[in-house]
DNA sequence: CTACAAGTTAAAGCGCGCTTCAAGTCAAGG
DNA sequence: CCTTGACTTGAAGCGCGCTTTAACTTGTAG
């Protein structure tokens, strides 16, 4: 019955209030009534972030959650909303496999030389013989973004 | 013989110029000698270029390459650099490869009811039963960063 | 009445790997 | 001499998903 401050609520979601701020910008959550400013949430406003993080967790960005929320015509039932979304987004997925892949490959096969210094291997890039050898060097018109991130922690001080 | 600029030797090496620029910067080119303040290269140089190509192809990071480069203690062979690091690679490769299956795993098997409405499989999801099922639902502690990025072209201009 | 905790906004920050821009330098050709 | 084009630098920009900060307002407890 009683409704929520945004704090007990990013609380019981699991997530930070300025992620329920943000999404409620970004056009994922309605923009609830206020008391004196502050928002008062209906609690049953748990289900839809619960659906928005699961669609994160499903890899969707927040603009495609948006999409799956609003963007469909009226009447459009969840399920073929999802299934359509879906779809996308593994054929998506494989291709990220699929350059994962290539770069164990890539890991795998190169620097199999007994080169002493890098210098060496230099020389030996350079005449076109290996010491790495790219699998298949066809050109495989990779996306320029291979992947990117899987960041730790920076340093940019060496 | 002749030395190259820097506009030549980023069209051999199939990067951009700026890319060269930005590699001197972060410490894995060294700094070419200069005339009138440009930069002439050593066409040697493209060895170490390729090997820098190959390393991001690998999903290096800028940080990871510079420490194959100049980071092991003298004397250790390129192989043995190579092998150590891409040890570690490959693991993070695993782990993403893993999160990405659960990724697959979650668009598969969510949403797979016949709610007509979105408030519907709210009110299901808030209830504890299943619009979604996330297939064991056993704290999977996935990281905060599931991957990022698989973007096309942005709009944020709904 | 006075603190304090929690809310509010707009704007800036982060991380990564470059790219792009502004503003200037320089060499060679006509 | 003047143009043209390639180079130079430092700084800022991009994209994504939030988080953080600064500066302020409010309700509530003591």
């Amino acid at each position: 019955m009683a409704t929520l401050m945004i704090g007990q609520l990013a609380q019981r979601a699991g997530v930070a209030a300025s992620a329920l701020r943000y999404y409620e910008r970004a056009g994922l959550l309605p923009p609830p009534a206020r008391s004196s400013k502050r928002r008062q949430y209906d609690p049953n406003i748990l289900g839809r972030i619960r659906i928005i993080l699961l669609a994160r967790k499903a890899g969707f960005t927040v603009s495609e959650t948006r999409a799956f929320l609003n963007r469909f015509p009226v009447g459009t039932t969840p399920a073929v909303r999802w299934r359509e979304m879906a779809k996308k987004k593994i054929a998506e997925l494989d291709e990220l496999m699929a350059q994962v892949a290539q770069m164990k490959a890539v890991l795998n096969a190169s620097f199999n030389c007994e080169c002493r210094h890098l210098e060496d291997c230099e020389r030996l890039v350079a005449a076109k013989n290996r010491c790495r050898i790219e699998p298949n060097s066809k050109a495989t018109g990779a996306a320029k973004d291979p992947l990117q991130r899987l960041r730790s922690k920076r340093q940019w001080s060496w």
